[in-house]
RNA sequence: CGCGGGAUGGAGCAGUCUGGUAGCUCGUCGGGCUCAUAACCCGAAGGUCAUAGGUUCAAAUCCUAUUCCCGCAACCA
């Protein structure tokens, strides 16, 4: 039986265009689903759109189209967007479909019949102007934080949650399971959280608008929108070919929405005595390249569709992963895009696969075998490394830990001058193979964050993208053809430089000399 | 005293849990090589680890206090 894993990331409130965020979101998800299933796992990843807000029916009704229009338009936008990324999701679930409304509504059945799910009045401050309800820790001066106006007191008929009965459990859980939420912070700030404070008992019906889902015998309520969303990774999968995927292996989400995911989640499964998700990674937020939170109206959004116009896929891809911290916030810079698409894809990697290639096959037949070769470089440590990093969810040290490879074969090469080795066919052959090998092994442990590029620099070595094990020393005998540049260099742009780097001062002497007046 | 994250050479970060010569990438400077995408390799300069106290033989790391930045509450992962 071979080992599952069912990863998701969070299904987008498409009520606007993608944002950074989402990009980042769905590589990473990308990333670990493609590794696993590199590892031998059979793999099922989901995401998708959340379309039952009542802001979409604002926002619809602000742009003056019809709902379900507006929704399918901006769906379209996240679809394209995991197709534009090269993310190899097997499914794609809008919460607007039946077969998502079906389990939302028999989970809310189930939920009901057990009393956890009841039907109540919900007294609070509430604002006119966001016509929402604030806590007293939210608006702690009874003073709406959006408007600034005074809260007045307001009561709701409504359904409620029942989710104070599960204190104990969840805290028990969560501690039970430490690694339920990574990264450490996150575990650690849901824990103080729920040890703090006294889980109340959650609003989950608003008044029927006509658009979300209807409570089940009482059409006048539909479900609150995150009550139905959450539910989207079970309905993915339950009661189809896949239900043998749950329960999730990884939910993938940013920060903000990590207490629904770890506390509510859980719970909601729990009283409907569902399996629990086994992780939820937090990734960190992808700040503005100011160090501030990208938003509209600072005007520091830098939008996806944008960096995919200009830059090459894999460059973009290699950047997410690799220079946004897996464990905090980082902040994206355009420089630092180009700088590590020219110096680590293009100078480190592509750059040796040219020189090796190139300077073999200048006189050499390209049909390279491995009879008589001896191993001189060695890859089990480093994929042992990167599959460790993987478990911690630190893909960016998987990476680092790959170039570390790739930067041990430029030494390599260097070490052993082949280029003075044009008389003796044997040594060379010694070291091109050697060389060759690991193009072959780290182009492979590259293909899950990078699969086009992988894909790209084993074609001229003649051999397919196989799993890592397949990739044999000696055995492989490679049919090498003219390599081209996988990552030709990008301009900088001509940044504003400081110009008074006028006539360089002239250098003053190491040891300085004497005074001089 | 709302909660949480952060402050480390010019830039971006690791190291902090489990005290013990401060590390990585980029940039800068010098050298080497010439197979290669003016790429690659070696070396060097550059840090009072936010501040002030404390614990200790020893503190970036533990404790206390302070300052500054950022996020969580309106577009927003």
């Amino acid at each position: 039986m071979t080992e599952k894993f069912y990863i998701t990331t969070a299904i987008d409130y498409p009520n606007g265009i993608p944002h950074m965020g989402h990009a980042l979101e769905k590589v990473i998800s990308d990333a670990y689903n493609r590794w696993h299933k590199f590892l031998g796992f059979e793999t099922y990843f989901v995401t998708g759109t959340d379309e039952n807000g009542q802001k979409l029916l604002e926002a619809a009704k602000a742009a003056g189209i019809p709902t379900q229009e507006y929704v399918d338009t901006n769906s379209a936008k996240f679809k394209k967007l995991s197709h534009d990324l090269n993310v190899s999701n097997d499914d794609f679930i809008r919460t607007t479909e039946k077969r998502h409304i079906d389990v939302c509504n028999e989970l809310w059945t189930k939920l009901e019949k057990k009393g956890d799910v009841y039907f109540g009045v919900y007294s609070g401050q509430y604002c006119l102007a966001c016509e929402s309800f604030y806590t007293e820790t939210q608006a702690p001066d009874n003073i709406c934080p959006a408007h600034n106006t005074t809260l007045v007191k307001k009561e709701e008929e409504g359904y409620f949650f029942k989710m104070s009965s599960y204190q104990e459990w969840i805290i028990s859980y969560i501690k039970t399971h430490p690694t339920f939420i990574v990264p450490q912070s996150s575990y650690n700030e849901m824990l103080s959280r729920l040890e703090g404070d006294k889980l109340r008992d959650l609003p989950i019906s608003r008044p029927n608008e006509n658009w979300g889902i209807p409570v089940p015998g009482n059409p006048k309520f539909v479900m609150y929108t995150w009550f139905d969303a959450l539910i989207n990774y079970y309905a993915a999968v339950a009661h189809t070919d896949k239900e043998k995927f749950w329960p999730a292996s990884m939910h993938v989400i940013g920060k903000d929405i990590t207490w629904f995911h770890t506390v509510i989640w859980p719970i909601m499964l729990h009283a409907a005595d569902i399996a629990i998700p086994k992780q939820v990674y937090v990734h960190g937020m992808i700040l503005a390249e100011d160090g501030k939170k990208m938003s509209k109206s600072l005007g520091n959004v830098v939008d996806p569709n944008d960096m995919l116009a200009k830059y090459p896929l894999d460059s973009f891809r290699y950047y997410l992963l690799r220079a946004i911290p897996a464990q905090n916030d980082g902040r994206f810079s355009e420089k630092e895009l180009i700088e590590k698409q020219n110096a680590e894809l293009g100078n480190s990697y592509g750059n040796l696969i040219m020189r090796v290639l190139k300077l073999y096959l200048k006189d050499n037949a390209p049909t390279l075998d491995g009879t008589g070769v001896t191993q001189e470089v060695n890859f089990d440590d480093c994929f042992k490394k990167m599959k460790e990093y993987m478990e911690k969810r630190e893909h960016n040290r998987a990476l680092e830990v790959l170039w570390e490879g790739v930067n041990s074969m430029n030494q390599y090469v260097n070490i052993k001058e082949p280029w003075k080795l044009k008389e003796d066919k044997v040594a060379l052959k010694q070291v091109v193979y050697n060389c060759v090998y690991s193009i072959h092994a780290l182009s492979t442990l590259l293909s899950p964050f990078l699969p086009d590029t992988a894909l790209k620099a084993l074609q001229p070595l003649g051999v397919q993208l196989g799993r890592f094990e397949d990739v044999k020393f000696g055995t492989t005998t490679y049919e090498l053809t003219e390599p081209t540049p996988l990552f030709p260099k990008i301009d900088l742009p001509e940044a504003p430089k400081p110009e008074p780097k006028a006539p360089k001062p002239p250098k003053a002497p190491k040891v300085a000399k004497p005074e001089m007046a």
